[in-house]
RNA sequence: GGAGAGGUGGCUGAGCGGUUGAAGGCACUGGUUUCGAAAACCAGCAUACGGGCAACCGUAUCGAGGGUUCAAAUCCCUCCCUCUCCGCCA
């Protein structure tokens, strides 16, 4: 339990002991992930910090014992002697507890540095473009007539306005309207009731949060940049991970009740902060969207945690199948992993109009990196608190997943086809002009 | 927005300057009892770091930070959080 005094809460990080003990591969592991951070000068501090705790420790050892002797202690004389002699220490140990507060939070600065160790199966690379692709499903849409985007074909459907979005919200500003409306509840709808089979149950989850568990997350500090923050300090999440993650924190999760399998369901907002060229039109990329998150909590096994992250992309995966959008997903090579992933999956749809597959999904686990910071713990068959294992992953990240399905079941007329599974929700099996 | 109350171990809840890592209860573990179980009774039971082959020893932790003191869960200051009442509101 450690003090990060910019941000005034306790936060656990990758254990010390572990890191000693595996030195190398946390450095290779900070070098994989394309990270600046030297492993050595955490050493270093870190064998500073326990020599001066010790001497500290010795002086408090003083302490305590003469504490004793001053209760015990008959008559004042004797009383005095030990309270003068106290005096003399109290000085030392001030001094030293100074220097000792001084290289804690050296320590603890680059504590927070530490990469969780990626997978061996993850590949190495600088950047996505080295992401590797594993497979694919579907086959690219094939036309008799030239795609056109899902802008042409939202608009003239009347099922978006982004002119209107802008002039309200500002840049990435949009309204969904009517069909665009009710497509994207059927996709809800049929996420949650895909989730189910699989035995999540579902949550609507606050976004507007305390930093608490964006720093357990992993979110902050680093990544301040991209969160919209109040005026009373709080700060609108990303994603649902984060206030399912939080709902657990400082907890003890009941004994026999792992694994815990949430299907969140929240408002994003994200302020793309270095992206500003990027995706100007469309719906692609914006500031505020729907999201239904799979977060899971499991017990603090490796072979646990991948079998969980491969049931996640198979969620997933029978989602988009389900849907019948072409998509193929990749291994994100270790320069695209973040600072606490041990290994993640993307998945990305087919859009026609731009020749591209697109990252619709995104399914990653963490081992106790998350657990640790956030506090969540349970007890293990020995009896013994220990942290939990977390993952999460994308099911419906909504409207980003309409630019692909409107793209891939456009028709020449300007309609769109609707997935047979989506059907039953908005009650007919074509979006055609003037219907809506 | 106004006014109060409070933050102590896995949970509950006492303590309000020194013998308190912290009473009591619950939960949990072991034992006695029982054909077995329940109940009852007895015993054990926090976490982290450091040292030791080990029994064990040292240090820290009573929301967080700082201060007073030889000594702080206990006194003072600042901050964070929670609850209750009033007002406002979906």
């Amino acid at each position: 339990m450690f003090f990060y005094p910019d941000f005034a809460i306790l936060v656990y990080m990758l254990d010390i002991k572990f890191i000693r003990e595996n030195k190398d591969l946390v450095q290779e592991a900070a070098r994989k992930k394309r990270l600046d951070f030297n492993v050595g000068d955490l050493l270093t501090a870190d064998d500073k910090r326990l020599s001066i705790l010790k001497e500290v420790e010795t002086f408090r050892a003083l302490q305590n014992e003469a504490n004793q002797k001053v209760a015990g202690a008959l008559n004042s004389e004797d009383r005095n002697v030990v309270i003068e002699e106290m005096k003399l220490v109290k000085e030392q140990l001030q001094k030293k507890e100074d220097e000792l507060k001084e290289v804690f939070i050296e320590w603890q600065k680059l504590m927070v540095q530490v990469p969780n160790i990626p997978d061996m199966s993850v590949p190495e690379g600088d950047s996505d473009a080295e992401n590797s692709e594993f497979k694919t499903h579907g086959d690219k849409t094939i036309f008799d007539f030239e795609p056109v985007s899902h802008i042409d074909i939202m608009s003239n459907l009347d099922m978006i306005d982004l002119e209107r979005g802008t002039k309200v919200a500002g840049f990435r500003g949009y309204f969904l309207k009517n069909d665009g409306f009710r497509l994207s509840f059927a996709l809800w709808q049929h996420a949650v009731e895909t989730a189910q089979k699989f035995g999540f149950s579902p949550i609507m989850a606050p976004s507007l949060l305390r930093k608490e568990p964006f720093i357990g997350t992993g979110y902050l500090p680093q990544g301040e940049e991209d969160l919209y923050k109040t005026q009373d300090s709080e700060y609108l999440s990303g994603t649902a991970e984060v206030p399912i993650m939080g709902y657990m924190m400082d907890e003890v999760i009941p004994e026999n009740s792992l694994p815990l399998q949430y299907l969140g369901f929240s408002p994003c907002f994200r302020r793309e902060a270095g992206s500003h060229g990027k995706d100007v039109k469309g719906l692609i990329r914006v500031h505020e969207f729907y999201k239904i998150e799979q977060v899971v909590l499991c017990e603090a096994r490796h072979d646990e945690s991948v079998k969980w992250h491969e049931t996640l992309l198979e969620v997933a995966e029978s989602y988009m199948e389900s849907l019948g959008i072409p998509y193929r997903v990749v291994v994100n090579c270790t320069g695209d992993l973040g600072l606490g992933q041990v290994k993640k999956y993307d998945i990305e749809a087919w859009v026609p109009k731009e020749e591209k597959y697109r990252e619709t999904h995104s399914i990653s686990y963490f081992h106790d990196f998350q657990t640790r910071r956030l506090n969540i713990k349970y007890k293990d068959t020995e009896g013994k608190l220990r942290f939990a294992h977390s993952l999460n992953g994308t099911l419906s990240a909504t409207p980003r997943l309409l630019v692909s399905l409107v793209e891939n079941y456009q028709q020449a007329d300007g309609s769109i086809k609707v997935p047979e599974v989506l059907q039953k929700y908005l009650g007919k099996d074509t979006i055609t002009k003037n219907q809506s």
